[in-house]
DNA sequence: TCAAAAGTGTTGGAAGTACACCCATGT
DNA sequence: ACATGGGTGTACTTCCAACACTTTTGA
């Protein structure tokens, strides 16, 4: 195995997923780009990233990348693929390591827009750099195929969250709309929520109560040793199934 | 993002998952290891793996990898996790993609044994370099996971079988008996397999019907593009609810 | 005729879906 | 009072696990 510098670069870069109102106000997936000031790709829009540096893991590597170049500490980062074609970067060899993150509303207001950082909609981006286009699509599927075995949503939530706000991010991943009264039952009976005791008043109905996590998942599930772990711990009512896919489950 | 070498070594390694008779005769889980001839872990069983090189793919130096330490050509190959933790080897700052792969039995006894090479019960290996028992580890969990919601099985047998060696071959990897009832039902309802008309004679019993593949499902769904393709194809009694994945993935 | 594995039928429970209905609040 | 979501009850369906039972072969 090579020790020496092999003349193949080796980025990391991350698809970070955020929920935000769209036009008609409804929430909906939201992704920030950057625009390259240098060749190749010059001015074209990017996922955020930039090489990994010698004295820092993969994942520790992403982490101080989104914080440099958007001021971002994402609640949940997971590695969601390696891409390594020969011509996906022109004239130079490039090997992307790339990770998934999701930040809540309030987080993601830190970013710091300007002409070289902006909000895009998940579902409607402009021609990126690289094949980051292809990236993107891909991140999309993971978040929502691990959405329905897998309590990634609370990513999205604060500390407290109704049963309402829960399914409403649900609702803005999948894109359906979901059953209250079985969505409820769902999630009380996963045990992965408990309520707090409080209730939110001032809305014009019955006041909603609110619920916490209750860590029986953990959320920075990462990485595949902490993974297996992780899913076997989640399995509240049942015996011991393995859960799904990936690492931080996986995986399903 | 950097042009520039960085002094991080890159390499590619391999999970080779075949089956095989174990101890009692009964087929269980079996990967091949190569002795390292140099430092560091000098002599230690290691991952098959290498450099990747500057005018391949990191699949397909995977693939050429393979083929040259065991000739061993895989009839399933997806890639499972980048490892660069930065004190994973001595001395040298090494990044590995990993890559898992599943053999048939007669292409598994391709494997050129000597003194460098040696087939290992998966659920029982010594101390190997590197971190590499954690990412058998990982790679044993991702197999199991996604056997049961996949069709991968496949790729341990040939072009036609039998239900009681697909049975064999899940009993196998997940380690449990199988209801024979239960187990045809599941196949036949996935609309995965077809009966090819023969049956196998001379058995002191009942001659078993054989079945192919139908090739609703691709083996090879490797990748983020052809992933959720390949998901949505599989789907054939129901409508279109994204399946499981990983891109393979995703690592679910 | 018997052993052994192939293959079919039947039943009961768990979990998901659809939807009717009651509850508590602000206006 | 009534509109609005919060929350409960319930029937229906689908899927899965268990297991009894029948079929077809070789010995």
């Amino acid at each position: 195995m090579p020790a020496a510098a092999s003349g193949i670069g080796l980025a990391v870069s991350t698809v970070i997923f955020a929920l935000r109102p769209d036009d008609a106000g409804a929430p909906s997936v939201w992704l920030p780009l950057v625009r390259r000031i240098r060749e190749p790709f010059l001015h074209r829009w990017a996922l955020p990233g930039g090489p990994v540096a010698l004295s820092e893991s993969l994942e520790a590597s992403a982490r101080r990348n989104l914080l440099e170049t958007t001021r971002l500490q994402p609640t949940y980062l997971e590695q969601l693929y390696a891409f390594g074609d020969v011509d996906r970067s022109p004239d130079s060899r490039l090997v992307s390591i790339v990770y998934w993150a999701l930040v809540r509303p309030e987080e993601a207001e830190r970013v710091s827009l300007g002409e070289n950082v902006r909000w895009f909609p998940a579902d409607d981006l402009p021609d990126l750099a690289f094949d980051h286009n292809l990236i993107v699509e891909y991140a999309l599927w993971r978040l929502r195929t691990k959405m329905e075995y897998s309590r990634i949503a609370h990513a999205f939530l604060g500390e407290q969250f109704t049963l309402a706000e829960l399914r409403g991010v649900h609702e803005a991943v999948l894109q359906k709309p979901l059953d209250p009264a079985n969505f409820r039952r769902q999630m009380e009976a996963s045990g992965a929520i408990e309520p707090t005791g409080d209730v939110v008043v001032g809305g014009r109905h019955r006041p909603p109560k609110l619920y916490r996590y209750t860590g029986a998942v953990s959320l920075a599930d990462a990485g595949p040793l902490t993974a297996r772990v992780v899913a076997a711990a989640a399995q509240h009512p049942r015996p011991a199934t393995d859960d799904a896919p990936h690492p931080q489950e996986d995986a399903r």
